[in-house]
DNA sequence: CTGTTAGCGCGTTCAC
DNA sequence: GTGAACGCGCTAACAG
């Protein structure tokens, strides 16, 4: 292979351009092109012109890899989520991607699917391509997780939830604080048997600490967190409304039910209308994420509004300032929420 | 730096450790420990094992970079979408992830935010990464891109439509077909007047085959294509209510209307409710995309069920295929779909 | 402003 | 089964 990477699939140019060839068309040194890449200020306009005649001519590709190696920095943030496909992490993502890419950045998603080891060896795979920024949707990891990275010495930002024991930087909001301020909120509007449903919490520290900030808020009202009032289900429509149907039918009195997870507010929605039952009047609901459909639905749902964009946006760029070393240490950025109050309450 | 890539905010280990620090403290040459990385079964058992062993000691993560480097292969494949926050590209995107996770392969994703233009540069960035290889949420391409990954020889998945001019492989299901498909069906269930809604056709090309199938279909049903039937918005739930409205009140005799777009039949079946419309009674609903929401509303929305994931899947099992070396050529897929008919026609 | 030298960390090749 | 030499393509440091 050495010195002819030429494919066998009879595509491609047969041979890679490398930075010399460049070079000797333009009657420079390599160190010269190199120059106009990266610090064109460098060089004379006539050169630099010359050289970016020749690129453009022969179509070379600089090769990143060895470059990154040649100066021990990539342009490459690794970030993890539990899962790609939930649409709730797409517009974090997004305001990652938006913020990295201006900066001249590339992206490289992994999926941990909540599995802790999973995360672990992703986060391996990413010191191992030496990204220089990991962002992850996540607080609680693997002692080798934590050793990884602070042996790598690369910038973590943690997200998802206000990390307890950050690891190096953290952008979000407080899921307990949202929890709470909603049931909160719920009770001051008048209700008086407020159900909660979330996600299991064994395995998703969000929906843990959602919980936590709901039974923070009734005791602090004075009323002894009962367990009929509350449930956790499965992600999804369907489990939502099956929680609906559980606690409307079990739980004696309750007037409101907060939804503390991913689109069970819009099943439970969608099973009140098949089943006739008026929201708000025969029962209330509360959602935690506010999805763009819930001020389209009828009714309109009250729901938390969580900064995802900005979450993703100001990781990417406190990321991006540890890099560039003009950054303070220890960021911890909490972006706060608002409740939304609409017609579902 | 040379040498000493310690950190100056006092964190990391101050030394990235190499290959040969590993060698040295297991006794043995580098090369050795390259070969238990790689092809364990080269190295006796002792050997292997103590090696093995001093590389967990000591937390040895191998440079990529310089493998890559070395090897002139990377374990990166490049993802352009659209639009990351699209949700309707996460089941694909995840669909991709899952199978190059489980053969030890990156996805870096970016976003072109349908521009072509962009989309070059990215493609250009993935080439400079020396991804190995490339799929695109998208057939239209500049000469540039097209250039670009023609050269670089590098194998290239294009997804989203059935690509009439493909640049490598495809792996998708037709826009078309689809479209056209669905229009026959209303028609068979008796409907005479069939509005259509797309996205703007100008800049989206899926949109564009959309509309041709629909136009098709009506003109192989003996009905010219009529204007009034069919107008294109912005993408959003508010623009599906919109045109609800604006072609149930300008086009006479509607029964039907086809949203070929993104969450515009959800929009449109919301506003329905708003209005107190019945569905389909007074106006019947079709949908391009079976979001999982469709089959929980009230009614329940025919749509067209797409292989999203399967599209995500197959696209990275015949790149793998093709950078192994295993593959036939020309690949191009046909993933189909599936008219699922219900309540709301 | 431009070139030279010397690696970055690893894999390939070939010898033992 | 194991090791030495060399190079992947580029950039840092220094010299001129």
């Amino acid at each position: 292979m050495r010195g002819d990477s030429r494919r066998s699939n009879g595509r491609g140019s047969g041979q890679t351009i490398r930075m010399r060839d460049v070079a000797r068309r333009a009657d420079v040194s390599p160190m010269t092109v190199s120059r106009v890449l990266r610090d064109p200020g460098k060089v004379s306009e006539e050169t630099r012109n010359r050289v970016l005649e020749t690129i453009r001519e022969i179509g070379y590709v600089p090769n990143k890899l060895a470059g990154s190696l040649a100066s021990s920095q990539s342009n490459v943030i690794g970030l993890v989520v539990p899962s790609i496909r939930n649409s709730l992490f797409a517009d974090t993502i997004q305001g990652t991607a938006d913020v990295l890419r201006a900066a001249g950045f590339q992206l490289m998603v992994a999926d941990s699917g909540q599995s802790l080891d999973d995360e672990e060896a992703l986060v391996s795979a990413f010191v191992a391509q030496r990204v220089s920024g990991i962002i992850l949707h996540n607080t609680r990891h693997t002692d080798g997780t934590r050793e990884l990275v602070r042996r790598a010495g690369i910038p973590v930002v943690e997200t998802g939830d206000l990390a307890p024991e950050p690891l190096d930087m953290t952008v979000s909001y407080s899921n307990y604080a949202a929890a709470r301020d909603m049931t909160l909120s719920l009770a001051r509007r008048g209700y008086r048997r407020i159900g909660f449903v979330s996600l299991h919490t064994k395995e998703n520290d969000r929906a843990r600490e959602r919980r936590r900030g709901y039974v923070a808020a009734m005791k602090s009202l004075g009323r002894a967190p009962d367990p009929a009032l509350m449930t956790q289900v499965a992600s999804g429509l369907a489990a939502g409304a099956q929680a609906l149907v559980h606690l409307v039918q079990s739980a004696r009195g309750l007037d409101v039910i907060f939804f503390a997870g991913d689109v069970l507010a819009i099943g439970a929605l969608l099973e009140c209308q098949r089943r006739g039952w008026p929201v708000p009047s025969r029962i209330a609901i509360a959602s935690f994420d506010d999805l763009d459909l819930l001020q389209h639905t009828v009714p309109t749902v009250t729901s938390l509004r969580l900064p995802r964009r900005e979450i993703g946006r100001y990781s990417a760029e406190v990321l991006l300032d540890r890099i560039r070393g003009s950054s303070t240490r220890n960021v911890s950025l909490d972006l706060g929420f608002e409740i939304i109050e609409r017609e579902s309450t």
